[in-house]
DNA sequence: CACAATCTTCTAAATCAATAGAAGGTCTCT
DNA sequence: AGAGACCTTCTATTGATTTAGAAGATTGTG
């Protein structure tokens, strides 16, 4: 057997998603203007391409506006980054988000105020956790 | 162009390097028999093959044993998972560790333990950053 | 109407990932 | 020395991703 189709955004159809979650439905010429300028100089045709099988994964819906096609993302930017997120949580950390965080807390850079807000998260979870269960 | 090169390791070789975390060095015929436990059964030279380009892209090393192959990594599975992790913050969350945090809190299941442990870490990680700058 | 601009669909190439068969090298046992 | 058991290297196939050209449809302008 050959390799299965990734079930996440490949990196080009990632960058589309990400121009399209800032705006539309835009049509190719505007995809392809937005990936230009972020150094991606694809031909036209390629866009279409890469854009109609998006289609078929469903990650976008197309519609017809005279003879050209309009493009939007069918999930939103938040149920994609999640969707990869757990997906990394579950292959590579085998599931554990406390190891993911501890992960984080070593290689990122917080600023204070995110490590406050970050605090009360956790308080308000805990809080949960505990009236809860 | 066509794609170039994953820069992480791949679905199998994430697996297989699992398997040498738990021990190494190990000769081809343990690792295929551990894949097959974990219900993925190829032949022989397919598993040698992978073995193989993983040794080309420096995931593993080689050594000889009489006419036999041991592998080994030559990264630890924290390096690894924190690069493939930081590549999931930076190309899905733009970079921002607190966005992947708070997506963190709403999808995963945090025991209350875990996040005693990580208020405990916060307030460290806030004692740092307010003494170092 | 002719022609250019603009759009699409269809077809196709290169590269990587995943898988495995064919062929050939050492050992060992009889 | 011959047979088998193991082991490797080399070669090959299938499908996914990325890329783009050729060809055809539609629309607008002189």
């Amino acid at each position: 057997m050959a390799r299965p189709a990734a079930e996440h955004p490949t990196e080009l159809e990632l960058q589309i998603l990400k121009i399209l979650w800032e705006r539309s439905p835009l049509p190719v010429r505007d995809v392809r203007q937005s990936l230009a300028d972020q150094g991606r100089d694809l031909a036209h045709t390629s866009v279409i391409t890469t854009l109609n099988t998006m289609v078929g994964k469903q990650y976008l819906s197309r519609s017809m506006v005279g003879n050209a096609c309009l493009f939007a993302p069918t999930l939103s930017r938040e149920q994609v980054s999640r969707g990869m997120l757990d997906d990394v949580v579950e292959r590579v950390f085998d599931g554990s988000a406390k190891a993911v965080m501890l992960s984080l807390f070593e290689s990122a850079d917080l600023h204070s105020d995110d490590l406050k807000e970050l605090r009360r998260l956790i308080n308000q979870k805990a809080r949960q956790a505990e009236s809860s269960g």
